[in-house]
DNA sequence: GATGAATGAGTGTTCATTCAT
DNA sequence: CATGAATGAACACTCATTCAT
């Protein structure tokens, strides 16, 4: 009991922690962000931080981890909901967008982060692969819903058009990203279409 | 004469720091690269460096007109060599993916540089908003060889397809970037068909 | 209790550095002096001065403050002490000589430390205001004791006198400081004498 | 002849130099004065500078000969004009304070350079001690035409008066120099007074 | 007579990390 | 659970000086 209220207690510090950081690095990008100035933004001393997060790396982990979360909680019920193959590509397009569009102070660290050595955790970097719109996009060839591409170059493709809105929202952030979206449903639709 | 010797080897001992420079980030990534690290990479000290850039600032401002530098003089060409829409779309998409083929080192500074608050020099700037293909598409759509889609959101989508091959052959560098380029050209081709 | 403990050995610590400050600086001058110097004759690591005290321009107010603050202990209470107009100027001339005499290690850093773009904090600033001799002399002549002269140049004319000392015993540590006081208090007291 | 030609162009060179550095001092303050900001300023390259005096120390010397010799000029003739004490007493005062109101670029220079371990050349050492107010105290005593007083202590109270005029200049550009002059002799006139 | 290139020592500052409490 | 003190390594940058030309 005792242990568990520590292990919740501990939780929360992680959360608001990684909440605050995701924050600052927002404000300030990734290269003048520092554990200090995590550590003031959250009202915390900075070894406070590293005694919850061990190091900076297993914090920048922590970070992506809960963006990863973020995300998985809007794409993947998205993508269940539907049933057909192109009900799946469309939901894809749409709910990553949405989650660009909702979560703009994750933007700045989603840029910036991905070239450090950083490392999933297996079970992150099992979702991500689950998350690979190739599958949407075999399967759909395979029942005949779509006509015929090379399935690995149009879910690269795809993957880039989807991402493309991130430094699009961070350079113009007034860029209607969910008409994007539809456009990009419409385009690949197409694209993917049996002729 | 004699003051064109000075310029000359000025010119060559920048053009052989940033080259290194280039090596060293492609190496290290950017937010471990340091002038120290170029300097000895170059064999030089610290502060020649410094001497002839003046500061860290001006020295990424080089590096980053250098590789755009690099890619104009593949891009341009290729797609000014094409007189129809879907002759210059192809040689836009093919002439990018040469140059992330042939300029590997570029590319790890590619990915993160462009988050930096990096100004580029007014006449680079203006090449780049040049290369934007969206002026492709539309001229394609005017004299009716595309048929009807947004440009703004096509333009955006290739370039997000395009630039996804650098990340894909940063994290597998035998990865086959030229029949992905193919691919890209017959599904974007295919997008932009007139119906 | 406890943060009164933290309060305190913070501030022995301070106290510690600016008084390590100051013998480095009357040793080698203000140009020569540097943190890192500091930093090693008190036996520290350089950062831990910088973290106590944040810049080197707040290290540097500290120590001017210290200064200050050594001089005021020392003059305000002999000019209190004393009640008439004649008697206030020869306490202001005394123990300002004073003060030069016996904290010789402040004498190198007082000398150089005035050009430079030192902020006094606002207390110190106003102390400073109210130690100017002007005032005593301006007493001293509306209540009759002194004669007629223009006392913003006396006030001047005393305080270079008095400070002239700083300089002669720098270049000549054996020069006998309390009697070029006496003499400074005769010759001040015949230059403001009723008529 | 040649020769002749060649050290007529090496002393304006050195005089250029030295005037620009005094420019540089008055604006930049000693501290941040550096060769390559001398030799931007005078339009030479840095290496120049340095082949036309050796070192920084070299010129640093040159700065200091140049504004004795300036001072020289106005101050020894002034004080040789007069034949009584009392007179050369005030000469003294007055071309000294009329050296710094005409020289206000040789002001800032003045007060943070003495400090350093500055060595006069053999010939202006000479001349500064012959400056020595204490000569002319000391004459007027011995004729009968001075009171009764340390002539070594008034003597540096007169020096540290007088150069108290820098300092006030310094912080407080309109202040009337001239007539704080006047002020002066008349209150050390009343101080030397034969009773 | 003058220069540009290059250097090594030094500067103040930031940072992630350790540790005793 | 959390902290403040302290550190060493690294950073960009400045500087006076040297040297071949």
């Amino acid at each position: 009991m005792r242990s568990g209220d520590v292990t919740f207690i501990q939780a929360a510090r992680r959360a608001q922690i990684i909440g605050g950081a995701i924050e600052v690095v927002a404000e300030l990008g990734w290269a003048k962000t520092s554990i200090r100035k995590i550590a003031d933004h959250v009202g915390l001393a900075m070894s406070a931080v590293l005694y919850h997060f061990g190091s900076k790396d297993k914090l920048v982990e922590a970070i992506v981890e809960a963006m990863y979360a973020a995300a998985f909680d809007v794409v993947i019920p998205a993508i269940e909901r539907e049933t057909t193959a192109s009900g799946k590509l469309a939901a894809y397009i749409r709910s990553n967008i949405a989650y660009f569009d909702t979560h703009r102070t994750h933007l700045a660290a989603l840029t910036q982060i991905s070239s450090e050595d950083l490392r999933l955790s297996d079970e992150t970097a099992e979702r991500v692969a689950a998350l690979d719109p190739v599958a949407i996009l075999a399967a759909g060839q395979a029942d005949g819903e779509f006509g015929d591409f090379p399935p690995g170059s149009m879910a690269i493709a795809l993957r880039g058009a989807v991402n493309a809105v991130v430094e699009k929202i961070l350079r113009q952030p007034e860029f209607d990203a969910r008409s994007y979206g539809e456009d990009l449903v419409r385009i690949f639709d197409k694209a993917v279409a049996a002729t």
